[in-house]
This record gives structure tokens, sequence and C-alpha cells, in this order.
DNA sequence: ACTTTGACTTCGG
DNA sequence: TCCGAAGCCAAAG
């Protein structure tokens, strides 16, 4: 399993990021998003900083939050507040850029800048 | 084998 | 938007 998720975590790209949910689901386990948080608290070697919360939340307490916003940000991510826009760069989940009625059903996105 | 431990997620107030 | 409760599941001890 570990190895089902630090390859999912591998997989991600630079500039990109996922949620714990996402790399669970990716990794073929839905709902083992701490499973996720746990693999990554300690292995060593994966881009850790592309990995955040659900809605691109930062989880991790202290120092460690600090870094990882400017290692995302050194990657070229960007964020909207404290969150991250995972309308960009959310690697599994929402790849989907804005297309010009592409809404699948009624549900409106916001698309002005929120920042 | 049982209990604890997490960098989680979703929902309702 | 923020907070607390409940649900979630495998790895460590």
């Amino acid at each position: 399993m570990r190895k089902r998720i630090v390859s999912a975590i591998l997989r991600i790209p630079r500039g990109k990021v996922s949620s714990y949910g996402g790399v669970a689901r990716a990794a073929g386990f839905p709902g083992g998003a701490r499973q996720v948080a746990q693999v990554l608290h300690r292995a060593q070697g994966l881009p850790w900083q592309r990995v955040v919360g659900a809605g691109g939340a930062i989880k991790i307490p202290g120092e460690g939050g600090l870094e990882q916003r400017f290692l995302l940000q050194a990657e070229g991510v960007t964020f909207r507040g404290r969150r991250v826009d995972m309308q960009q760069h959310d690697f599994f989940d929402r790849p989907v850029r804005k297309r010009a009625g592409a809404r699948k059903s009624g549900s409106k996105q916001r698309r002005g800048s929120q920042i």
C-alpha cells in the first residue's frame, strides 16, 4: 500500500498538487487519506509539499506549513488566500481548465478573482 | 491480537 | 468562514 501511495505521489508533476484524499483515490484507496498522511509523515525523498488538504488547505502545523507554501510557490503554484488554487493545480481531481460552456450540470463555480 | 496514531474529509451549526 | 463531531483505514508499538 505504502508503495501504491508513494508511487501516486511521485506521479504528481512539478507545479501541480493533490489532496490527501485525491492521492488515496489515485492509489486505489478511496477513504485512505489518513494513510497518505502517515506515509508522507514517515517516508522520505517524496515531494511532500505537493500534497495538501481538501480544497487546497495546508494541513501541516507550524513552520512546515510555511515551508510548504514557500516550496509550492517556488514551483509555480498559486495561492488563493491560505489555500492552493485547486482550480488550476489539482492533478488528480480537477485538471479541467475553464472551458466555456463545459458545465456538466447546473453547478456554477465561482470564477471572479477571489484573492 | 489490541490499542494508538495521524500532515484527513465531510457535514451541520 | 470557523468549529466540533463522526467516519474513515492501515501501519506502529
